[in-house]
DNA sequence: GGAGAGGGCGTTTTT
DNA sequence: CGCCCTCTCC
């Protein structure tokens, strides 16, 4: 089949798709065919006789990898088989597995995810009898955080606490203690946490020049994705990978850097042509997803940057509505009208064309209420993952050890459910067991008459190893009573959930690979039922995906942009080119709900809500704004009327330092958009200077009183102008001086 | 050292 | 509210 690919690319797609040698950066803005191309580029190499074989497809999520190669070979007719696509985290999996030995790991490698590293570093910590009767003592979650923070910044922990939680810093030295027994109790069992996977390829490359030419052979070709996102050892071991040909082609976009939590540098991409001599630079900037009237709103997010996107999207898709901002009066009655907008929606569109999108899994929780009250189906990406349900673990507990006796963490978990033993007593048995200790070992198995026929199952299991699905099945047979022990409110929907496992593991040969396989790919289970159903997610779990209808929730300081990152300047701008890619999404309609107020679990009742930045600073000309009124309906506002969504009469600020206030000049729509320099960024708190002088020596500390929050104690001033005030049942607010009276 | 009861406290985002 | 940590009693 030949392929017309003047037919089907526009000149500069066309370009990064025909291109056969040396290094390329295509710089592949929103919505330009950046998947398209990649397709095309691979269908293009297969048809000039490259084998697939020699293609490495580096991803950011499987299923990206997965879609282009299968994409690839619907263009060429056949399927593409051969060609190795994942992401660096599963691609390092293979290429350790492979070379376990040179690696450093002959008894085999056990992955951990997210919560086996936070249980690992829970155990250690009481362990060396840290932070006993210390409250403020970071917790296992924070240890976590830390700890891959500075593994994937490579900063020291001393600079990752210096950096974004100094109120840590007094426990310096303790999470460095932690950092290095985490170290090497993983490394004493077989462990490895993600960062690992990399820094351990990375390793090994270097280690072993004989490995890293056989790569080179093996994959003369080499795609990255979604380059924005890669972090500093990532970059290092696509250079490793391309070798002195340095064929390689990264693909992505600066603007759409939503990872940088993750260590991710837009420098890289900025740098490709300094690493990459010769390098060639391919734009792709014309948009084909949305419509004129959805850019134009997008192009204004993005003007907002700092930091200059000298990018120039356009698009021939001039009609369409312009997108909506609805105020509703609370997080609950915008579920109610997040439905109604769906339901509209869901006239023109199929229900799988409608997406909405959130900043943080739990915002989307009074929706799932109010979809399943509708009746209307719904799928949701990016929540709790499958595998890490406490119940799967508790099974996957099982094949862990057939695979890996020296598992403490699974050993924890498995030898908890005997009655009577606990952490302590699970870590001497099994520390008895390893050491064969068999004496010790028959006052455990006497004290604990389930033990010695948990021992037989688990060896048992071992003898599987090779037949996952019958070791799968096995386990479940013996854990089917600890379930119902385990979980009496809902075991029936846990079993269940558990039947989807072994329709999985079906797909492994050895234990090993399917237990790496859970931990690598995030997806959950795909619930074949709900195919043409709403999609819910998180924004970063909507990267690289497109809707026709897209509807964003909970525009409201705290939620989007996060609390979080509403300290630090550069935190901000992230949450902008977040706020960029969940608006890029949508192809022909685009809403944004900003709640009123919202529910605040802390205090157990609802706030007032202060409209996110990203949408005040959205000028009239790019989108049309309506209220909900108290009849539950929605009304446009007029232009006249109109007070601004959110007016900030009563002087709370959200707690956002801007160093230098300046306006923003009026945007004009269709305008190029500039660089920060030229266009100064929003301000955000923008509100009238005190209008009264108080003395602030005698103010502190003391009790004072708002229009809206009442009595409040102040805790802090806040230099020049406001204070931070606690109010009983408001919570910590920042309030400009000014607005508030002393008692 | 385990099991169960009571109290403080805080929600990002993901491989 | 729910998680996690601590305290108390066995």
């Amino acid at each position: 089949m030949t392929i017309d690919f003047d037919r089907e690319l526009n000149p500069a797609q066309r370009e990064a798709a025909l291109h056969m040698g040396g290094p390329v950066l295509v710089i592949a803005g929103a919505g330009s065919g950046k998947t398209r191309t990649i397709v095309y580029r691979l269908a293009h190499l297969v048809q000039t006789h490259v084998s697939p074989e020699n293609i490495l497809l580096l991803t950011f999520t499987r299923r990206a990898s997965q879609e282009m190669l299968h994409r690839a070979g619907v263009v060429l007719g056949r399927p593409l088989t051969g060609a190795s696509g994942g992401t660096f985290h599963s691609f390092a999996y293979s290429v350790l597995r492979r070379n376990a030995v040179e690696a450093g790991y002959p008894q085999g490698l056990t992955l951990m995810d997210r919560s086996d590293s936070e249980d690992l570093l829970g155990e250690l910590k009481a362990h060396l009898d840290l932070g006993r009767g210390d409250r403020s003592y970071p917790k296992r979650a924070t240890l976590a955080d830390i700890i891959t923070k500075s593994r994937n910044k490579e900063l020291s922990i001393g600079g990752i606490l210096d950096r974004e939680a100094y109120h840590l810093l007094p426990y310096q030295a303790d999470v460095e203690r932690l950092a290095e027994e985490y170290r090497k109790a993983k490394r004493a069992q077989g462990l490895m946490d993600y960062d690992d996977l990399l820094f351990e390829l990375e390793r090994l490359l270097l280690e072993h020049p004989e490995i890293r030419d056989q790569l080179r052979r093996r994959y003369p070709f080499v795609m990255v994705d979604e380059y924005q996102d890669t972090n500093l050892v990532q970059a290092r071991l696509v250079r490793l990978l391309a070798g002195d040909s340095g064929n390689v082609m990264a693909v992505g976009d600066d603007a759409q850097s939503i990872y940088a939590f993750r260590g991710a540098v837009v420098a890289n991409i900025l740098e490709f042509p300094q690493h990459f001599q010769n390098a060639k630079l391919i734009r792709l900037e014309q948009n084909y997803r949305s419509t004129q009237p959805i850019l134009d709103l997008t192009n204004v997010v993005l003007a907002g940057a700092q930091m200059k996107f000298d990018k120039h999207l356009f698009t021939e898709r001039t009609g369409g509505a312009r997108p909506r901002i609805i105020q509703t009066l609370s997080d609950q009655s915008q579920a109610v009208q997040a439905v109604s907008i769906i339901t509209d929606m869901a006239s023109r569109h199929p229900l799988h064309e409608i997406a909405v999108l959130f900043r943080a899994g739990y915002q989307s929780y009074p929706l799932e209420v109010a979809l399943t009250r509708a009746g209307l189906p719904y799928r949701k990406y990016g929540g709790v993952r499958f595998h890490e349900a406490a119940h799967v673990k508790d099974i996957l507990a099982y094949l862990r050890l057939a695979a890996n006796p020296a598992d403490m963490l699974a050993w924890q978990r498995v030898l908890g459910f005997l009655k009577g033993v606990g952490g302590k007593t699970a870590n001497k048995i099994a520390t008895a067991l390893l050491a064969g200790d068999t004496a010790s070992l028959d006052k455990h198995k006497k004290r604990f008459p389930d033990l010695n026929p948990l021992l037989g199952e688990l060896d048992a299991l071992r003898r599987l190893n090779h037949a996952p699905a019958a070791a799968l099945d096995r386990a479940m047979s013996f854990y089917a009573p600890s379930l119902v022990t385990l979980y009496p409110d809902d075991y029936p929907k846990r079993q269940a959930g558990l039947e989807q496992l072994s329709q999985i593991v079906v797909n492994y040969k050895s234990i090993e690979d399917f237990l790496a396989d859970l931990c690598l790919d995030g997806t959950q289970t795909e619930d074949d039922r709900t195919e043409n159903a709403i999609v819910l997610s998180t924004v970063h779990s909507a990267k690289g995906l497109e809707w026709r209808g897209v509807i964003l929730i909970d525009l409201v300081e705290d939620r989007f942009p996060s609390k979080k990152a509403m300290q630090r300047q550069e935190d901000m701008e992230e949450e902008r080119r977040l706020m960029y890619v969940a608006c890029t999404r949508a192809k022909d309609e685009l809403a944004l709900i900003v709640p009123g107020s919202v529910f605040n679990r802390f205090n157990n009742c609802r706030e007032p809500a202060v409209t996110s930045p990203f949408v005040t600073e959205l000028p009239d000309t790019v989108a049309d704004r309506y209220t909900e009124t108290y009849t539950g309906g929605l009304r446009r506002n007029d232009e006249k009327l109109r007070p601004g969504i959110m007016t900030r009469d009563d002087g709370y600020l959200a707690p956002v330092i801007c160093p230098e206030p300046v306006r923003r000049p009026a945007y004009e729509p269709g305008a190029r958009p500039v660089s920060a320099a030229a266009a100064p960024r929003a301000q955000y708190d923008a509100a009238p200077p005190p209008k009264s002088s108080m003395d602030s020596a005698q103010s502190k500390f003391g009790l004072c009183e708002h229009k809206i929050f009442g009595q409040g104690k102040i805790v802090a001033e806040i230099p020049p102008d406001k204070y931070r005030v606690n109010f009983p049942g408001f919570g910590l607010k920042v309030i400009v001086k000014a607005y508030v009276k002393l008692l």
